[in-house]
DNA sequence: ATGAAAGCGCTAACAC
DNA sequence: GTGTTAGCGCTTTCAT
């Protein structure tokens, strides 16, 4: 581990200079000499030097440590987004923590333990409803100077930078899949407005005929009788893979194959989804690339650069049932 | 945040006795009047200390963070182990960082890596084949003075300590399931020897027939066909839910109804397991328990406390298709 | 524009 | 047994 004590005596430079050089703070009016900075840029990246963030944040009074909240769902969803963040922060030299909730509750308990910890900054994902109370939280602990980057929630709540995914879209490109596979009556599972939103509206803008309905034994019934009855071809989009999951087993037990006149449509990607026979067709969430922005960003906002949201676009995998 | 510097003013001692109350290393012989021991640690639990790990191994000259190698599959296993060790690493005040990678390269870089930033210990769990290459880097890594916790590998291997899962018992479980319910064949789908041993020793104890075969489409056909023709009571075992579900699908597919004359258990219980339809039996292993272990296990390492490797056993889920 | 000096919270070496 | 001192690698005043 080259420190700034090597770079200080490569370089000619005392230790404090290279300090300034190797950690800008753009709001801070730092000087130094372009002829300076150059060098000691320069000899750095000969040395490989990696900044010790311990030390660094030793001094600062802050925890190096970036925490993390994510809802603690068993799916790929959470390991897409964990690997995605994982990368990201070993690569800028952060470790993190990771905290597993699924209630506003929790998220509360997060934001506590980690102001007690004085985390140098935290990423998270509220999964439950957001709503005055969670805000409030989030405004609060960024007025004490806490840096946060929000992923995937609605981001019309909060003033904190989001790197957020397309539901819209998601919807969209679905309905047009099984629009461009001839398909000409449709039925949806509900879960997620704007995944609805997108299809539903693609549908009728086609002029097809549309149901709509929740996750419910019921209506997952109706669409079996639905799809037994009719004759026509038949496009089904489930909100998650999870419903897909369920309506691709009791379609085939009543002897509906899938992937011809009837096809089906799942949401995330979730391991099983490749495996199931057919194999699910379903829209794929970049949650890695997500996970791993948001630590981009959350780095920026530290070192006080200059952060932005964004909005990605999902994808349709296409397999076996549509 | 309070410090050692607090509770030396609160117990009246100086702040190097308040450190080595708190900080006790069984293998240094270390005097402290009994008596001023109790009323460092009354005071401190009082005062609700927890140590600034950052300060402590800035001092060590090493760097705070538990290193964690997994394996990068999407599935459920992994979002067990992530939130396990994540908790319990939090419990004990310990960032972590996260490595996920399949073959031997990527172990080999993430050693490297990880000795470079001079982590204070890692926990791996290497997926791919375990050979002589690998152990050598094991060893290596220790004897350096590195500290290491291994996840779920032969075990037979080497010395570190390690926490495993009972892959023979899981094995056993599943058949015993089946034998209960009276099925009087068996087909058994391989991936890993022990689990195989644990269903055909346990089979073949009963007096039954079993066929065995690799994951293959040649061997999922020749399945269906046997359950077609056959009329007796047929118990099915996977290694992997993966292999559950696509059997799941081309059973259903061809008539034949699961949970009754033809039963199916799968292995992992992954997430979207209980949402097929007829939702699938499947042994579960405790992997957020192993991984939290495997932490508690590390952090006594560090602090030269003795360590043990445990077995952990497996359970099965009973759900609808067996 | 650069350097000297102090100090973040803790541990380790040594004195008493 | 306990206290004194120094120092881990870095940032931050404050001089110059």
């Amino acid at each position: 581990m080259v420190k700034l004590a090597e770079i200080a005596a490569a370089s000619g430079f005392s230790i404090p200079v290279v300090s300034r050089v190797l950690n800008p703070k753009p709001d801070r009016a730092v000087k130094i000499a372009p002829a300076t900075r150059e060098l000691i840029l320069a000899t750095a990246r000969k040395m490989n030097y990696r900044p010790n963030r311990n030390a660094e944040f030793l001094k600062r009074g802050r925890d190096p440590v970036i925490g993390v909240f994510l809802p603690g769902f068993r799916n790929s969803l959470v390991t897409d987004l964990v690997m995605g963040i994982s990368d990201a922060a070993r690569n800028h030299g952060f470790p993190v923590s990771f905290f597993f909730r699924t209630d506003f509750a929790g998220y509360r308990d997060f934001i506590l333990e980690t102001s007690g910890r004085r985390n140098c900054g935290l990423v998270t994902y509220p999964y439950f409803q957001v709503d005055r109370a969670t805000v409030e939280l989030i405004e609060a602990y960024c007025a004490n100077g806490g840096k946060m980057v929000m992923l995937n929630a609605d981001r019309s709540l909060y003033k904190v930078p989001h790197i957020g995914i397309n539901d819209f879209s998601g919807g969209k490109i679905a309905a047009e899949h099984l629009l461009a596979h001839g398909c000409e009556s449709f039925l949806l599972v509900k879960g997620c407005s704007a995944r609805c939103r997108g299809f539903s509206e693609t549908v009728r803008r086609a002029g097809a005929e549309l149901h709509a309905g929740a996750e419910d034994p019921d209506y997952y019934r109706f669409i079996v009788e639905h799809c037994r009855k009719s004759s026509g071809k038949i496009g089904i989009f489930t909100c998650a893979d999870r419903m897909a999951a369920a309506l691709h087993g009791l379609l085939l037990r009543a002897g509906l194959p899938l992937g011809g006149r009837i096809r089906l449509v799942g949401y995330d990607d979730l391991f099983l989804a490749q495996y199931l026979s057919p194999a699910l067709t379903t829209v794929s969430q970049p949650f890695a690339e997500a996970g791993a922005m948001a630590i981009d960003k959350l780095v920026d906002l530290i070192y006080a650069r200059p952060v932005e949201s964004v909005l990605l676009e999902p994808r349709l995998i296409v397999r076996e049932t549509a």
